[in-house]
RNA sequence: UGGGGCGUAGCCAAGCGGUAAGGCAGCGGUUUUUGGUACCGCCAUGCGGAGGUUCGAAUCCUCCCGCCCCAG
């Protein structure tokens, strides 16, 4: 086992602190840390509703997964400390979730969370933990490169995270470690099973972690009652086909779910309009575009942004060939179903050169 | 109550005597640390109703019911 933690021998005096949600992943990023030589203190923050999430496993940060952090921390022998971040999460990732639906547009709360209560509220945390680094789970690689880290995706393809966090800037990458980022996730359970870790088994997490039961739509519902109002499905053509109940329920690019039948072809959302709380549909056709405009676009490649990237719109998706030119990223070919509030994420091969989020498309 | 047409699953629709295509919608599953997509599977013992002809009827005949159109 080389470096995993990229900090400079002799590690017994380093220290490291590590996110632990109290799934396998981040279980055992910690006890490579504390195997590494290094003082290393387990952090958990506690997200959400506590009371919603007691006994449901394979979730993330709340209830269980906390007392799975701990038993983890005990087993390994390290400091663990809990963070109550409830209020702070509630606010940046939850609020954000609820009116971004309100708005017609599709977010993503996990890049969110990653970027806000993880790499930003945990990274001051760990700095005045008197930390060399934080360590985190998640599947991307740390590479060193002239110009000093870079974001690569993860060897294993079908593990990559690196779509939800294409929003860490430099100054994050300096001090984050992504020690899994190397490994396939088989020998990352296992490893945790050779070392006894209580989590070795415990079920992937997936979904958004606040939404117990996969119902989103009442999770926004209940933070922003408003949200449920109905209103008409309207064909691109102009014909009312319809009536559906609140706009909180689609997503651009969604077939599913509309409710309208007799049709030949399949209907698609291919457009959500908030003011007049129309859902508006259309054949497949009518989901392509050729370019999206991108806001808080975050750049960590090289020093010429326009130019030829590799794009990804959508998390489980191969990127696309498209290109830079300002806030405005071009399609080399076609792309169906972009939805605001998606992020769109820029690659160059294996390395992540940043991204953005989709405003709008054209 | 003259003439013509039509009634097949939630919707659209094929079938025209040989034992109910297909599409859309819906449901279930697979995939997945967002949403969605995609893929796979399921979905009418019955063809408006009642009789009849026939070895056999959604398909032919009779009557009834309901729509639509033209004419008055």
């Amino acid at each position: 086992m080389q470096n995993l933690f990229q900090l400079e021998a002799p590690l017994s005096g380093r220290r490291i602190v590590v996110a632990m949600s109290g799934g396998v992943d981040s279980s055992v990023v910690a006890a490579l840390a504390a195997r590494s030589g290094a003082e290393t203190i387990g952090v958990t923050l506690q997200l959400y509703d506590h009371g919603a999430a007691v006994g449901r496993s394979g979730s993330c940060c709340a209830g269980q997964d906390i007392r799975d952090a701990r038993t983890v921390a005990d087993r390994i022998g390290i400091a663990h400390y809990v963070f109550d971040y409830e209020s702070r999460f509630r606010q940046s990732v939850m609020d954000d979730f609820a009116d971004q639906y309100l708005n017609g547009r599709t977010p993503i709360p996990c890049v969110k969370c990653n970027m806000g209560v993880k790499f930003t509220d945990l990274f001051a945390l760990a700095r005045e933990l008197g930390a060399d680094c934080l360590a985190t789970g998640h599947y991307v690689r740390r590479v060193m490169g002239k110009d000093g880290p870079e974001m690569h995706r993860a060897v294993d393809p079908a593990r990559d995270q690196s779509y939800f966090l294409f929003a860490t800037d430099r100054n994050q990458l300096d001090y984050l470690r992504f020690p899994l980022g190397g490994m396939e996730k088989a020998a990352v359970r296992a490893l945790a099973s050779e070392i006894g870790l209580s989590v070795a088994l415990k079920p992937d997490s997936q979904d958004i972690c606040f939404v117990p039961d996969g119902d989103y739509a009442g999770v926004v519902r209940k933070l922003r009652p408003e949200a449920d109002t109905a209103g008409e499905i309207v064909h691109v053509d102009g014909r009312v086909l319809g009536r559906h109940k609140g706009l909180i329920h689609f997503t651009v690019g969604q077939r599913k779910g509309l409710d309208i039948g007799g049709q030949a072809e399949p209907l698609y959302v291919v457009r959500l309009d908030p003011e007049t709380r129309r859902v508006v549909a259309g054949p497949r056709a009518a989901l392509a575009v050729t370019s999206a405009r991108l806001t808080d676009l975050n750049w960590i490649g090289g020093t010429e942004r326009d130019g030829p990237v590799q794009a990804k719109v959508r998390s489980m998706a191969k990127p696309v060939p498209a290109r830079l030119d300002g806030d405005i990223l071009r399609f080399e070919a076609p792309e169906l179903g972009v939805a605001p509030g998606q992020a769109a994420v820029l690659y160059d091969g294996e390395r992540v050169l940043g991204g953005g989020w989709i405003e709008e498309t054209a």
